[in-house]
DNA sequence: AGGAGCGAGTCCTCAGACAACCTGAGAGGT
DNA sequence: ACCTCTCAGGTTGTCTGAGGACTCGCTCCT
């Protein structure tokens, strides 16, 4: 059963999901031995190394555990991964879009509760946000996010804070090298802003609703 | 600063956690590139496989990511605090409300999406959810949370849909001891499932956006 | 029958080689 | 002056071969 022959992602990363995914469906119940680094190699098709790291990768997320001399053993089959992981296994066009489910509500409901702190942060992530729009795109993005996090916060819901500090980090990564393409200078975030001070939620929720719209079809189109 | 020549434990667990505690303790901010995978080899003093093994699986656990003929990079220093932790903590109503935000834009897309497949599943879940409500609570719940998942499994978003597999235990739980008191049973779902399968969006939205504002409220006066 | 010894199998680590890829500097043209 | 193209150096990705360390089952001897 070889790996594709193309490489559309790294062979570790084939490798390791190929091994999650016999794990998870049962194929190697827990205390079992998994074949040997060298049978697996010549299963899977690739080299012995490539499988060692992919067992690594299993062992971190606790599904194995390797004992020298003896073999790897199964020690779970629970899809123990957080959600975390799947966010970062997950194609950016559905975490941006996933994202903005969050935000265009978020944004309704900020407009009714937020306090004058809220807006404080956000006036002042809207500032920074139009200083770094002069710097790298690595800055820029991170300007970008802070803004947008300040909006979430004003929700005044720690799920939700919590949610969106969540989607941080593989956005700032994912958006990083694509800010030419995605046009996210173009945005107007001045607007949502000014709707949620002022308290009008459905014009924020569209507003935002408007833009994310537009970069997810931009997404689309260009990978 | 090579590691120690004793080796209680496997040089890769002891690199992995090396690198670990100089990550979470900042020496490298996030977005900085790492030395070479060669050049911690020689500072840690053990082989590049070694250094490949303890990368992976820092990149396994979130922290790093790495990119062929760039480097390899801290996307994280964060600890990995669980987000399903966190929720647990939460109160009931915040989670409602973070449940309720994701829900109503996930059934505006399922309209747009959804395949025959999902209108299927979710007319099933719709004929269990009546059966089952005539037993007990907990049983009820179960129905009615496997009712939504259809629903949002509509969106065709593998995102969205784990993120409501992460809220389905603790609302469950939240729930399971509050469906006489909300009302649950009194909802009617049957009009944002046939809503969803005529592809009329925003009718759907605001359907369950009712539902959810009402029940919130509920929560909200009688904790 | 019981224990010591042995050997096959396995993981652990290293070294070297080449391929694939990214980045930045410099040449060259407009 | 600016833009584009090329190229060289550096980096990660992958494979292979080798030897060390450890586990476990089998054999042989007492």
């Amino acid at each position: 059963m070889p790996l594709g022959s193309l490489r559309p992602s790294p062979l570790v990363e084939q490798a390791t999901e190929h091994l999650r995914e016999q794990i998870l469906g049962g194929r190697w119940p827990v205390g079992t031995r998994l074949p040997g680094e060298t049978a697996l190699a010549a299963s899977l098709g690739v080299g012995r190394s490539t499988v060692r790291e992919a067992v690594r990768a299993l062992a971190e997320a606790g599904l194995v555990k390797s004992r020298q001399g003896a073999g790897v053993f199964v020690i779970s089959t629970e899809p123990q991964e957080d959600f975390r992981a799947g966010l970062r296994r997950a194609a950016v066009a559905e975490v941006y879009e996933a994202r903005a489910v969050l935000e265009v509500q978020a944004a309704r409901l900020a407009a009714r509760r937020r306090t004058d702190e809220d807006v404080a942060g956000m006036v002042a992530a809207l500032a920074a946000r139009r200083l770094a729009s002069a710097r790298g795109d690595a800055a820029f993005v991170d300007a970008d996010m802070a803004l947008h996090a300040a909006m979430v916060a004003g929700a005044r819901n720690s799920v939700l804070t919590d949610l969106f500090a969540e989607f941080a980090p593989v956005l700032r990564e994912a958006l990083a090298s694509l800010t030419g393409v995605l046009g996210l200078r173009e945005a107007d975030p001045a607007a949502v802003v000014s709707a949620i001070a002022s308290g009008d939620g459905p014009e924020a929720a569209a507003l935002l609703n408007a833009e994310f719209s537009a970069t997810l079809t931009r997404l689309k189109g260009a990978p």
